[in-house]
DNA sequence: AGCACA
């Protein structure tokens, strides 16, 4: 009976799509990426004075960013920031829009997704071609990422931990810690390791800032045992790397991890840990600001 | 609003 009596108002008999023999276009392509997407955001409203560093240290936080330019078009600033993917790219976008930049200038910027895509040179580093170079601008420090994954770490070892430059120069911006930002829930599992001595002081952790997947550790002391510390981390769940910072006379600490919820809940559960080598107390377990609002929503998503 | 570099 079947296929005799047809509805009048339907179409006809579909045949079944599937030849199942020869899929005429392949299924997984292993370049995923297409050639004509925009994955660059066009900035304006930067300063005029701006230097291309500036623009890209603060880029350079943001997921999947790759490199960035400034082009001047009489005297103004145009800036061109690449990612690796058009949705990194609108998410920076959002990120960035309406940011503040300069403080002092109040300069707010612009952002849009750029109309081509910024181009970039393979190979920015080697010295041995014979092409002019002093034409391009060294836009981003390291678009050999393997890995972008790992963004609020520096790069290379720079001590400027400790001294932040032009950033915040006038620390506390008017800026609600916990305002707006939603905890998210942190699947609590089976209890984290535990300090060996398992011991825990109250610590004063009253500002903070918005969750990510890093964790900044203060007051460990300057005698802690970087072996100590690691030994501590290093087998919490989702731990990826870790920083130790000597300062003058006080030993702070950076640790990555997977994703958010590792490390929010290293943040809940180790709080105030003693460490044997620290004099200190317990640990004081914040997440960092390197830059506030618009970077952390990132960071949540990821 | 203004979109260049190669």
């Amino acid at each position: 009976m079947a296929g005799a009596g047809m509805h009048p108002y339907h179409q006809q008999w579909v045949p079944p799509p599937a030849p199942a023999v020869a899929p005429p276009v392949p299924v997984d392509t292993p370049n995923r990426l297409p050639a004509d997407e925009i994955r660059t955001v066009f900035v304006t409203g930067l300063p005029g004075d701006v230097k291309e560093r500036e623009l890209h240290n603060l880029l350079r936080w943001l997921p999947g960013f790759e490199a960035s330019q400034i082009n001047f078009k009489a005297e103004q600033p145009m800036g061109f920031a690449l990612f690796s993917t058009a949705q990194h790219a609108m998410a920076a976008k959002d990120a960035l829009q309406d940011l503040v930049f300069d403080v002092e200038t109040k300069s707010a910027l612009h952002t849009e997704m750029a109309k081509k895509n910024l181009f970039v040179k393979r190979g920015v580093v080697s010295e041995s071609s014979s092409i002019d170079q002093s034409k391009r601008l060294r836009t981003g420090g390291d678009y050999t990422h393997a890995g972008y994954a790992a963004p609020p770490f520096h790069p290379q070892p720079t001590p400027v931990w400790g001294n932040p430059g032009y950033i915040a120069p006038h620390p506390p911006p008017p800026y609600d810690p916990y305002g707006g930002y939603p905890v998210p829930q942190v699947a609590m599992t089976t209890p984290p390791p535990m300090p060996a001595s398992s011991r825990y002081a109250p610590v004063q952790n009253n500002k903070d800032n918005p969750p990510c997947n890093t964790l900044f550790i203060g007051n460990l002391g300057e005698n802690v045992n970087e072996e100590e510390v690691r030994g501590l981390f290093s087998v919490q769940p989702g731990f990826k790397q870790m920083k130790i910072l000597r300062q003058e006379r006080n030993t702070v600490c950076f640790i990555e991890f997977e994703d958010l919820n590792s490390a929010t809940t290293v943040h809940q559960n180790l709080q105030g840990a003693v460490l044997t080598s620290s004099g200190r107390g317990g640990m004081r377990i914040q997440y960092p600001f390197f830059f506030t609002t618009p970077f952390h929503q990132l960071l949540l998503s990821s």
